[in-house]
DNA sequence: CGCGATTTGTGCACATCTTCACAAGCGCCT
DNA sequence: AGGCGCTTGTGAAGATGTGCACAAATCGCG
């Protein structure tokens, strides 16, 4: 058969490996339930994607599935978990144990899903030594020292926006190559360095779009445009001239 | 000129879409800092994207730029907010006041960035009646009379993922047709209702992801193969045959 | 041993998104 | 008034992602 060559990780698109964790986390129920095999309808169906998607997925691994039967479950998470290099469970620092930084240290899904809180940190004197979790707080100062021993690879800032590139940049300077921020703020890194960025408004903002526009269309009709656009005179008086977009 | 019409929201680009917040929040950053103009560039690098990219974005919305000058800082937060649907603060229910809905209820960014949490709801007697950040969480069984009086039109889910499916029926019951979805679960909803999820494991696996990937061609060059695949003969004897990715 | 039922893996066409490059438009300065 | 430099808006090309539809492979069964 094709044996295909797997090629090498750098060859996954990024579409793909978005999906890899949601495969996996599905892969995990079903071996939970009891389920040796799972056909790709199954699966599919489970992560809440198309199937020939998940096949594709599937395939650029090198896909071990048998025709006629599905996937193995224990070797698709296999599999996927050597993929996404969760085999060893990556030490994780946690920057900033404010409001949100608490309900992060106190997460059971880190350590179930791959990962292992190495160690929090915080700049304010008043959490220094304060124990969340089973895990003391330490001075952001502490962290080179810290990250030394405990092998940091993934950091995640949990600090106001302010903050947060100054953090970003220390975690960088101690060898982090991984940032998950939860700041609302743009982090400036130098390259090989990957930044993903959550930030709750934002997603809030995008649901707010689809309401607003499944409202225009259920008021205006399917041809509805941007009624009732705020015009130009608002801000400021210039560019005024042609907003004649309103009604139609 | 083209006059353009903007069309209608649904003519909006899903990947627009999901940046204009990211745009309006620079925009917050620039107007703060005094700025009344400013170039796709500049404001390209503020968002943290391409500026072709932007502007392309900017001229779906019907865009009033001006050539040689730049955007009107003011006007242009205005339509955006108009477009994502911001000018009402629409009222958002948070579900799940345990860890993270703590963190979520006392998040300041919510107010600050167009929304209102009308109402808190739990389903834990011990939590009924707490007040959080001024408001009182209400047991679930509430929501119907809430929703009703406070038109939510967002739902948030923040409980354990086996509560979530349920707790997502109710909303939807209730005439919410946005969904924010904390919780590591695919929801199933109606058509016409939309689902947002963000899983802090999953960013954590995809940046575990791109460190296995920069290991791994960091010590066995940039032909790296997936070396040392876990094989095939972990989870079972079948399927076996013909696993020699290995080394190569 | 062969056949039919089932399910994978993938070629292909289509859709969406990104990026470049540049003409057209605008304001400022002389 | 005219020219110049700057910036927008967009056509076109390329990259990436999606989904259909079907041949190939495998299993179970008679
Ligand atoms: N709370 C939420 O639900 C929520 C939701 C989405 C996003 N966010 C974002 O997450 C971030 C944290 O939110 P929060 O509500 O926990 O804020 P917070 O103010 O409660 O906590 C911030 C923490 O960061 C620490 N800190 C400040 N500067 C620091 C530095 N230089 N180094 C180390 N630690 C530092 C502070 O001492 C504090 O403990 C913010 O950027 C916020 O916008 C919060
Ligand atoms: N804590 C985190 O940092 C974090 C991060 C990412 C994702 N999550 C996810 O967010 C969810 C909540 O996490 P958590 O740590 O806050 O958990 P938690 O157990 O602390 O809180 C869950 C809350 O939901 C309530 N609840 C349970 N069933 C309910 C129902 N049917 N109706 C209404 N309320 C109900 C519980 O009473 C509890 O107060 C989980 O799915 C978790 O996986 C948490």
């Amino acid at each position: 058969m094709s044996q295909h060559r797997p090629g090498g990780l750098s060859e996954l698109p990024e579409a793909t490996v978005a999906r890899l964790p949601e495969y996996l986390r599905a892969l995990h129920g079903l071996a939970e339930a009891g389920h040796d095999t799972v056909s790709s309808e199954g699966l599919a169906t489970a992560a809440g994607v198309n199937s020939a998607k998940l096949r594709k997925d599937l395939s650029h691994l090198g896909s071990y599935g048998t025709r006629g039967v599905g996937y193995d479950v224990a070797l698709l998470i296999e599999q996927i978990e050597y993929v996404l290099g969760l085999t060893q469970h990556r030490a994780v620092a946690l920057v900033g144990v404010g409001n949100l930084g608490h309900a992060l240290a106190g997460y059971a899904g880190f350590a179930t899903r791959g990962f292992r809180i190495a160690a929090l940190f915080d700049a304010d004197p008043a959490q220094i030594g304060e124990v969340i979790s089973g895990l003391t707080v330490h001075h952001i100062r502490e962290l080179p020292r810290i990250a030394a021993e405990e092998s940091i690879s993934i950091g995640v800032i949990a600090t106001p926006a302010g903050a947060a590139q100054a953090v970003a940049d220390q975690l960088v300077a101690v060898g982090v190559t991984g940032i998950l921020n939860f700041a609302p703020c743009v982090l400036s890194v130098p390259e090989g360095v990957d930044v993903r960025k959550v930030d709750l408004a934002i997603e809030l903002q995008i649901l707010s779009f689809h309401e607003h526009r499944k409202a225009a269309a259920g008021s205006a009709g399917p041809t509805a445009s941007l009624t009732a656009l705020p015009g130009g005179m608002a801000g400021n008086g210039a560019s005024g001239g042609n907003q004649e977009a309103v009604g139609s």
